[in-house]
DNA sequence: TATCGTTGTGTAAGCGTTTACGCATCTATT
DNA sequence: AATAGATGCGTAAACGCTTACACAACGATA
């Protein structure tokens, strides 16, 4: 049923449907009523499309997700699009979702997308690869965009910035282990170039601890890499009394190996891991992890895009999001508390 | 940039350019391969709105998502939406979600999309809550969709079906168990009313093992259901050999509970669950569990409807997709293989 | 050479909305 | 009672694409 239909049907013309259905422009109240409860009773929704062009508005924001994919570091997408989905549909707009992992190469699926107006703007996940030039190419088209990075962006017209800072939670951590008295703490990285090390390193000694360089190791990603680091990292002497992994997917493997090296978590040696992915409360025992809340960071986002799209005065272009430690049962004070190392020793 | 612009600028009219576009109707191969290389080169993309008003056709297609929403039971939905995703991105459709989790009462957000012509077809998940009623209304819109459910449904004009049969994987579990000479097996449940239980119970009972009506105990959804579940059910005496959870989220505070009851899995009592999801590999030991491959289950659904939405001749408007057991280390054969119950007995 | 089908292109009428504009019809003012 | 400004509504022109139809130019046939 299009509008001109539904609007001869109940006696009045399109455009009187069209000031009913948007409460704009003059209209009596009562034909307004009128014309809402008819719309209910006949069934009749406007053609999202011809809305669209229109209004020059789809009233749908894409999500574009640059990154590898593997199931694991997929989780944090959900909570992602879960806090973006609820305030989107507080406001009417719907999600596109570009296709998970599949990056397209030539032309980014989203840089379409935006040209052809299929969507009023876009949130962009994946910090490595988001080059400034690539957001130049993006915001040409007139399409806002926010992106969600580690290290703030130089500042562009219609691109908005929420950066994941991950130092709150790191400094947590180094007090944590710091005033518990570790003060050998081992560090297993996942892919270089790693932000987090010397981020930690700092904060740790600055309280006396150490992170010396043969305690840390980069793995990769999987369980089994995370496996593997740990059990070079546990015949090493002095063995650290505790160690700091970087990711929750790592941290899994390693406590299966720490285990299976005959130690106990965390009586002989601590773990705090990172990202706080849904399993590791479930981990045995409950994993101690740097909390990262992706819920928060696409709402953030999201109310920023929604602001710049609705032009709104004095936008923030800039916030941050801050991580913290969630305190599990995977840390405990050091076994043997006498042995201090100097800082920066060996 | 508009069509005619475009079409203006490289000396052809609109109707050409068109043509150039979707390769239809009468154009010179010359003038069209000029077309689309003057499209990249001035970066000239079709307005996708003022495409689908003429089309009549948006290629997008909707996910419908009803159910309960917590953090874990949402992670099928990833593994779905991916195998959705890779098929429909193939054939040069988008994904649009649904709010996960907010189900509209009055009107779902499916039907509004269906009748305001935002989706051409749609995905429908979550068993429960699929009625016939509900699904007579979607296709009045002639709109194509089709179900993921667990029993196939009375077939209807427009509507495809495919089933997740859940038998295979759970005549698996029977096997495994029974062959290895459990045949006093405990069942923690999640909600009722529940399918599982008969199926398995009849294929059990086949082969000569039992599970007693006091063995059974429905628990919930989290792990502390089913922690809660696991000690009710190892106080009895006799304790049961082998325990069987209808999800790997229960399964999870099952084995815990379990092991502070001072058992060992697999040695003192065996333990099989059903989903395998992401970190069911992980658990320790790592948990053996029915696997659903909802990604062949998105692929199914996708399949079908684009079939249908591309109005090819004989779709298949019905699919199967089967469970199969993998098997990890949380199974071995019962300690005393001595106890042998009557079928159906006590 | 006149005729006919074929081929490539342009013209214009949709597709289903929104909205600027104009025209009645009212109340409020003199 | 005549006029001015509100107010409510309809008409029609966009919005940017597709496609049926018309038409010109062409080689093939008689």
């Amino acid at each position: 049923m299009t509008i001109e239909e539904f609007a001869r049907k109940i006696g009045v013309s399109s455009a009187t449907v069209s000031r009913a259905i948007h409460g704009r422009g003059r209209i009596s109240p009562q034909t307004r009523q009128m014309v809402l409860q008819r719309m209910e009773e006949l069934g009749f929704t406007p053609n999202l499309h011809a809305q669209s062009l229109a209004h020059r508005r789809s009233h749908i924001i894409g999500l574009e997700y640059l990154g590898h994919t593997e199931v694991l570091s997929d989780m944090f997408l959900i909570a992602l699009a879960r806090g973006i989905q609820h305030v989107l549909s507080e406001h009417g707009y719907t999600l596109l979702l570009n296709p998970v992992g599949v990056v397209d190469e030539r032309e980014s699926l989203l840089r379409r997308w935006a040209r052809s107006r299929a969507v009023d703007g876009a949130i962009v996940v994946g910090d490595p690869d988001v080059s400034v030039e690539w957001l130049r190419k993006l915001i040409t088209q007139k399409t806002f965009c926010v992106v969600i990075v580690h290290h703030p962006l130089p500042p562009l017209p219609g691109v908005g910035c929420v950066t994941l800072d991950l130092s709150r939670g790191i400094a947590q951590v180094a007090d944590l282990l710091c005033s518990l008295g570790h003060c050998r703490i081992g560090y297993i990285g996942s892919i270089e170039p790693d932000s987090v090390l010397p981020m930690l390193r700092q904060q740790v000694e600055a309280k006396g601890g150490c992170i010396s360089p043969e305690m840390v190791v980069y793995a990769g990603r999987t369980p089994d890499d995370g496996a593997r680091a740990a059990r070079e990292l546990v015949t090493k002497s002095p063995r650290p009394t505790a160690i700091f992994v970087r990711t929750d997917v790592l941290a899994i493997g390693a406590m299966q190996a720490i285990r299976e090296a005959g130690l106990c978590i965390p009586k002989d040696i601590s773990v705090v891991a990172h990202d706080d992915v849904p399993f590791a409360q479930f981990t045995d025992p409950p994993l101690t992890t740097v909390r990262v809340d992706y819920e928060e960071l696409g709402k953030s986002a999201v109310e920023m895009l929604l602001a710049m799209l609705e032009r709104r005065e004095s936008v923030e272009l800039h916030r941050t999001v801050h991580t913290s430690l969630v305190q599990r049962a995977t840390v405990a004070p050091p076994l043997h508390h006498k042995t201090i190392s100097l800082p920066g020793g060996i």
